[in-house]
DNA sequence: GAATCTATCTTTAGCCC
DNA sequence: GGGGCTAAAGATAGATT
């Protein structure tokens, strides 16, 4: 409450919002707030691995679409790999792809696209994995210790229950776009490089 | 600065360090940080995903080795279907596993480890992708954009050259420990569910 | 060891440039 | 798009229970 900083006639804020949880629909404010947002959750991902010691992967889909993914150098290499992909490839680490809603041709690149999101994903998770195994490998036999043990415990812990919600919500709210989906409308990759 | 909210004896805290951001000894302080900060990750990534509306994937191992990943639900079913694996098997996304130090039997255990890590990261992140995948597919199509477009400046930005210089420092560190790594101690896995 | 508390440090929403 | 600023909200190290 007291004056301004600066002798510039810039109003003062009151710092931010009390932080209410919830989809931001001004698009404009969207944007800069994952900016910011992106940003913090890069240096918790940097801190955690480095007080710990111990190995993060992220990815993250922004919402005009771009993937980002953080936690190894190897990132860099692996978008160079996946962003040239131009339409009509079958390869997946899984293959096991349960094709639903399969009814017409502008709906096939749709799913094509997703499917591409597939392997981009996996595709970078294994390339991180490949890098921190070098590490892990030494570092676990150097304890003595075995890292199966996978505590379902710990993730099924409220703390995973929380997040659940809200993607069960998410969900329930992309049923409800799938019914009334456009039948027509195919965009199609506008970045051919090569 | 005032006297203690409560009437007993408790010694008033200075809260916490200037934060240092280094690997912690004292290993009892280790594990209590990583169990808070994993805990403040997860909820910097609920918040990311709900107010921005876009797909967080993550994947953590922890100091004792425990896989862990957030940003979906199907996490605990990945789960599950990893912690079961007894030993000695080789199917893998990328099967393209570049096998250095390959000397003994007991090393081949220890490399199996690894190898069975990296296939449950790629499973972990290729369960979670196909589940988010049915969102974006929508999302995407409706929006008119297309995902692929990999920003590799974003990533190459200043944040990723902070953590790339921890993970050089980390990987340096594994060199050495490689070195000298006992030629026997083969460690199996007491978990053996069916 | 987990839960709690508190003091302090960190992140970030709102504005500006 | 980016960077800077301020102040409020949030995260958390240390101690205590």
């Amino acid at each position: 409450m007291v004056a301004p900083p600066r002798g510039t006639g810039r109003k003062k804020s009151q710092g931010r919002k009390p932080t209410e949880v919830a989809l931001i629909k001004d698009r404009a404010r969207l944007m800069v707030t994952f900016s910011k947002r992106k940003s913090g959750f890069l240096k918790k991902t940097s801190e955690l691995s480095l007080l710990c010691g111990v190995d993060v992967a992220a990815i993250i889909f922004s919402p005009t679409g771009k993937p980002s993914a953080f936690g190894d150098s190897s990132v860099d290499h692996v978008l160079r790999l996946y962003v040239p992909l131009p339409a009509g490839d079958e390869d997946g680490p899984g293959s096991g792809f349960p094709d639903d809603a399969t009814d017409g041709d502008e709906r096939g690149a749709v799913e094509a696209t997703a499917r591409r999101k597939e392997v981009a994903m996996a595709r970078v998770a294994e390339e991180e994995a490949r890098m921190s195994a070098v590490g892990e490998k030494v570092l676990r036999a150097a304890a003595g210790r075995v890292w199966w043990e996978a505590d379902v415990e710990a993730l099924g812990a409220e703390e995973l229950h929380e997040f659940a919600r809200a993607l069960r919500r998410l969900r329930d709210n992309v049923r409800r776009h799938a019914d009334k989906l456009p039948p027509a409308h195919a965009s199609q990759p506008t970045t051919q490089l090569q």
